[in-house]
RNA sequence: GGCCCCGUAGCUCAGCGGAUAGAGCAGCGGACUUCGAAUCCGCGUGCGGAGGUUCGACUCCUCCCGGGGCCGCCA
């Protein structure tokens, strides 16, 4: 999606070409406000000269309302100047959306749901799972604010063979005894057994609410020993064969490297059997997308789910499984082994206790997924103060400190005359998001949320340091902008889960 | 052996076919009697290597080198 003041010349100029029209920002200033290389992709279609094209696209782009100046340049490119008439058409248009701004890009809206976190309740979430809920719960934002019906999803292991190791660690422990030599060990195995009840009962408790204070919502807890229940009914409806004795599904009918055992030979149905129910619940909750977030460690499961997807007679292509790439953590500049079952973790809570939440979401958010991602302990608290986080929202409280003192005064997107650079940048800067956050949700990459955000903070503390908004003679157009430069900031945090300040 | 991800500035990373590759951090030097200095301005011969596709490649393809992860009738 394209903000309509860059669309509607888009829209102007393929008119007039008969080709299609992509204008972006030139990164350099002397080539105009926006470019097109139309006239190059249009040469090879067309059979003739890039420069001919170019010189008629000028011809039609110096007639189109907005434009000040169109010059060609070579091998081919068309660079326009726009005049403040568009300015004030580009900045009335954040405005006048509102909240809305950058929002409604699907082309067709989608029941989806998005299950992700679903940690086992043998512990605490740990800064590990602090990344799939950073990144899960911002794709399911992001899929939100683009028009889409999102559900969360939390799924409980809550049986199976590290569930019962859990649960006599515990025991051991309310006896006065030892762990067996494989179980857990972790201060909070003590905790637990200083209460009465299912100690994974109170797990999973902790867990919701270490994700309600991470700002993670979940509409749904499935839990594995209810899909249990009705394994039988779910395998009935599913084509499985028969082979040594065992039950398996032909996964390799839909990219599998190998078949996959669901009903082992002695009649016990394996892990994955349960995913069969899983997903079955899934689509009679009337989903028409599944998005998984998992680990790297888990990107063999992306052939399995698709498979039972299939099975199940839905298109494997509605499932889609995200791929994070894992957290390292480091101590000290070393390497830390990790393992949740000797206790030898960092838990998200004790980070939240350390930087915050904001700080926490913006970090494991302003890396790609694709890219690892280290996590140095001791330099946690001290990196706090560097995150650019606080810089993003600094931007946002000046900006309200400054419509505090305007105490209401009005405000108009129309300006007076000619603009400075620096109030063109920002609006040019405003006028990128519907795209920035279209192209996040496509993607499935909310990083470019935080590079934005720095980018628009940016734009507007030079803007800032430049020009006077109160009592100057553009006071009612810079208040406009001020107005539109603290919605788009305070969406862009939203969407990560990151608060906007009125003050710091 | 097969599969997934990554090699870009001293460090952590953006960049998803266009013009002179950008931020943050670290370092050095400047800027407050004015709406918040948690700010602004200046200082940098970097895309792992070799081929290929293209008018144009950090970006797409092949191979090589290096790093991380996964390949169970475990959960």
């Amino acid at each position: 999606m394209t903000a309509k003041a860059i669309a509607r010349l888009e829209r102007g100029l393929a008119d007039g070409l008969g080709v299609p029209v992509e204008l972006e920002r030139p990164s350099n200033p002397e080539h105009g406000d926006y470019a097109t290389n139309a006239a190059l992709r249009a040469a090879p279609i067309r059979r003739m000269p890039p420069m001919e094209i170019a010189e008629e696209l000028r011809a039609v782009a110096s007639a189109l309302p907005g434009v000040k100046d169109a010059a060609v340049a070579p091998p081919g490119f068309v660079n326009l100047q726009l005049d403040p008439a568009w300015y004030g058409e580009a900045l009335a248009e954040v405005l006048d959306a509102g909240a809305g701004y950058g929002g409604g890009s699907a082309a067709e809206t989608e029941k989806v749901q998005v299950e992700f976190v679903s940690a086992n309740p043998t512990g605490p979430l740990t800064v590990a799972s602090a990344r799939n809920a950073a990144y899960g719960d911002s794709i399911a934002r992001l899929l939100e604010f683009a028009g889409h019906t999102v559900e969360r999803e939390f799924y409980v292991n809550d049986a199976g063979a590290q569930i019962d190791l859990f649960r006599q660690s515990v025991d051991a422990r309310r006896r006065g005894e030892e762990p067996p030599p494989d179980g857990y060990q972790g201060d909070y195995v003590g905790e637990l057994a200083a209460l009465d009840g299912d100690p994974v009962q109170e797990m999973e408790r902790r867990i919701r609410q270490t994700l309600e204070r991470f700002r993670v919502h979940m509409d749904l807890w499935v839990h594995q020993s209810e899909m249990e229940e009705v394994l039988d009914d779910a395998l009935a409806r599913i084509e499985l064969y028969e082979q040594d004795g065992a039950r398996w599904l032909k996964t390799t009918s839909w990219g599998d490297d190998k078949d996959r055992v669901v009903v082992r030979a002695d009649g016990r149905p394996t892990y994955f059997a349960v995913d069969v129910p899983h997903m079955r619940l899934k689509w009679d909750r009337g989903h028409e997308r599944l998005i998984y977030v998992l680990g790297a460690d888990h990107h063999g499961y992306i052939a399995r789910l698709k498979a039972i997807a299939g099975a199940l007679g839905h298109d494997p292509e509605a499932v889609e499984v995200l791929i994070y790439q894992l957290v390292h953590l480091t101590e000290g500049g070393e390497a830390r082994k990790v393992s949740k079952r000797r206790g030898d973790v960092v838990f998200l809570d004790e980070l939240l206790d350390e930087i915050g939440v904001d700080a926490a979401r913006w970090h494991l958010l302003s890396r790609s997924h694709d890219q690892a991602m280290e996590i140095d302990v001791d330099l946690a608290r001290e990196r706090t103060e560097k995150n650019p986080v606080y810089y993003v929202q600094y931007a946002h409280a000046r900006i309200a400190g400054i419509l505090r003192n305007a105490e209401g005064r009005p405000s108009s997107p129309e300006p007076l005359g000619a603009l400075a650079p620096a109030e063109r940048e920002l609006v040019k800067r405003l006028a990128e998001f519907p795209t920035v956050v279209a192209e996040a949700t496509e993607r499935r990459g909310p990083h470019a949320l935080p590079t934005y955000a720095i980018r628009v903070a940016d734009d507007f503390h030079r803007f800032y340091h430049d020009h006077r908004v109160l009592e100057s003679e553009e006071e009612a157009f810079r208040l406009a902008l001020c107005r539109a430069t603290a919605a788009v900031i305070a969406r862009t945090l939203d969407l990560m889960g990151v608060e906007a300040p009125e003050r710091m």
